[in-house]
DNA sequence: GCCGTTTTCGGCCCGACTGTTTTCAGTCG
């Protein structure tokens, strides 16, 4: 069974091979869109089978053509699309500056398959041959081929940090500078950075841009737009704008493409035209200078940057029923972290002083315990001398609260770990999967659903236990845990380190229907705690009030829940 | 190929930069 990513894929594909002969712009446009659809669903594309056509942006063709991909795997118009022009598309198209059209013509006219083929006859000096291409192509090409040999998206943690020391480089050089794009949004993981800036000395700005330390590549320099490739980051796209159009630039770079295009439609609609230049009627500019402005002209509440995936926000704007969602400062405690007794690096006292620092009611300590060896997981009598060192600084440091708790194992039959009669003194039982990932998608289900079964277990942590650009999520259906934690009352996680960000967006947004989300940093340190953001951002990305979330009530109201242990 | 309180047919978002062009196509966002 193919996962809705990889069917998402093959429509992108047949997007881009449509794109090849330039007659079928609509055709690949409607294409590229059923792809999204398909891409951002919760459940898995097959139980939409019997209502496809009820999908925005999937009508008749696709709905056959996925049923085709459903029942046999493959796609038979794809096939036939490749024949015509048989080459690694993706891998191809993967090379800045190739897009559809170069990469046929190269196919055509020098028999260009893959990247490497691409690379010969780039080294070979054969592409100043074909019309359209000189030197420069050639030249371009081969330094855009070495850097897409490297990894591509980049941790929203650190384009995050990367973004800020350039803002403030260029600080002294611009009256307001911003970073837009899918780190605005918060997106899990980003391509590249996009800054947006006022300045009055646009001429010094952009030199003091392509001059930064530790550029690799400057791509393009113009008086509005210049881009740059750094040594070890990202690349960085900077658009300087007049202040009276920096709200509707804001806007527009902040996107998603997807949300800007359902935006201009309104415009369109209105009888305005909407660009990052301000919202038109006729050459009269009716709003642009901030960015409330840009949506209240359209109708529209002010969506925030969190929820702009054109996942129904667009329609919930125009119908005031925008959820309030919830605000780091919702946040009373963190119930996942660990210290020195496990495999973290802070104190106990540390990590408490740090938390009160924050603004907190309340913290869990979760150390590893059981059998984890390689997480130097604590023995019954270890945990038991922890609780001692609780039990003094509780009476401490009240009204704070340190919670018991402990992160168990799930072992491969979905058994927890560790001793009932310790499990039953502790507040906080965090459960999740750290070994034998390898098993099927109802095997791994079944252990998780198993685990919650365990009437000790407060949530369960990592439930996917993907991590960005590391390892895919095992496989699980996420339906049967959803639902399942709904009936046995036990909350999932959304766990913040910058890696994992597991649960996702997606997956929590269904999630909240059936139970509460629980974000936790999983500190390791006491730095880590800041991870929070992240987390917090995830469940704003899939519409969290502060209601969805168990840590973001008191704890009086925690206690109330967590503390009539069955 | 999708879609419809303007439409079941005729529309479909908008602009900057590059390279190779003598006025523009391709790519990117």
């Amino acid at each position: 069974m193919l996962a809705n990513g990889e069917i998402a894929e093959i429509f992108f594909e047949i997007a881009d091979r449509l794109d090849m002969d330039g007659e079928n712009f609509f055709k690949s446009r409607a294409m590229r869109r059923g792809a999204q659809t398909i891409e951002s669903l919760p459940e898995p594309l097959a139980e939409y089978r019997d209502r496809l056509q009820e999908l925005p942006g999937i009508g008749d063709a696709i709905a056959k053509k996925i049923i085709e991909i459903l029942d046999t795997g493959r796609l038979n118009y794809l096939e036939e699309l490749r024949k015509e022009v048989p080459v690694d598309f993706p891998g191809l198209n993967r090379i800045q500056g190739l897009g559809p059209k170069k990469i046929k013509l190269l196919y055509e006219k020098i028999g260009v398959k893959n990247v490497e083929d691409l690379k010969a006859a780039a080294t070979g000096g054969k592409l100043r041959d074909i019309k359209g291409m000189g030197e420069k192509t050639e030249k371009a090409l081969l330094e855009a081929i070495d850097f897409s040999e490297k990894p591509k998206r980049f941790y929203l943690w650190e384009a995050r940090q990367t973004a800020d020391s350039i803002i403030a480089a260029l600080g002294p050089y611009s009256d307001a500078i911003e970073a837009c794009g899918s780190l605005r949004r918060w997106k899990e993981t980003v391509g590249d950075i996009d800054l947006l800036a006022v300045s009055s000395n646009p001429e010094k700005l952009m030199n003091a841009f392509i001059r930064l330390e530790g550029i690799r590549t400057v791509l393009a320099r113009g008086k509005t737009k210049s881009s740059i490739v750094l040594k070890d980051g990202p690349q960085i796209d900077l658009r300087i704008v007049p202040n009276i159009c920096f709200g509707a630039a804001l806007q527009y770079f902040t996107g998603s493409q997807s949300h800007n295009i359902e935006l201009r439609k309104i415009a369109k609609a209105k009888g305005l035209k909407l660009s990052e230049y301000g919202l038109f009627k006729g050459d009269k500019r009716v709003a642009g200078s901030d960015e409330i402005g840009v949506y209240k002209a359209l109708g529209l509440d002010y969506i925030p940057p969190e929820l702009r995936e054109d996942r129904g926000e667009i329609s919930a704007a125009l119908e005031h029923r925008l959820p309030k969602l919830i605000e780091a400062s919702d946040i009373k405690g963190d119930l996942h972290m660990h210290s020195v007794w496990s495999d973290g690096r802070a104190t106990l006292r540390g990590l408490a002083a740090a938390c009160i620092k924050r603004g907190y009611e309340y913290m869990a300590i979760a150390d590893h315990v059981g059998d984890l060896k390689i997480a130097n997981a604590m023995s019954p009598e270890q945990l038991q001398e922890q609780w001692k060192e609780i039990r003094q600084l509780n009476s401490r440091l009240k009204p704070f609260r340190i919670l018991r708790g402990a992160e168990v194992q799930i072992d491969k039959d979905g058994r927890i770990d560790f001793p009932e009669e310790m499990l039953a003194k502790l507040e906080i039982v965090v459960a999740s999967i750290h070994t034998s990932f390898n098993g099927t998608e109802a095997e791994m289900t079944n252990r998780i659903c198993k685990a919650m079964e365990n009437k000790y277990v407060t949530f369960i942590a990592h439930p996917t236990g993907r991590m960005l650009n590391v390892r895919p999520a095992y496989p699980l259906n996420l339906s049967a845990v959803f639902q399942k934690a709904g009936e046995t009352g036990k909350g999932l996680e959304i766990n913040s380190h910058p890696a994992r960000l597991d649960l996702n967006d997606v997956a929590v947004r269904d999630a909240k229907t059936h139970t509460k989300i629980v974000i936790n940093t999983d500190s390791h340190s006491i730095l880590q705690l800041d991870f929070m953001h992240y987390g917090v951002a995830t469940a704003r990305r899939a519409w969290c009030t502060a209601k969805d979330v168990l840590n973001a009530c008191s704890l009086r109201e925690l206690l109330e829940v967590i503390t009539p242990r069955p």
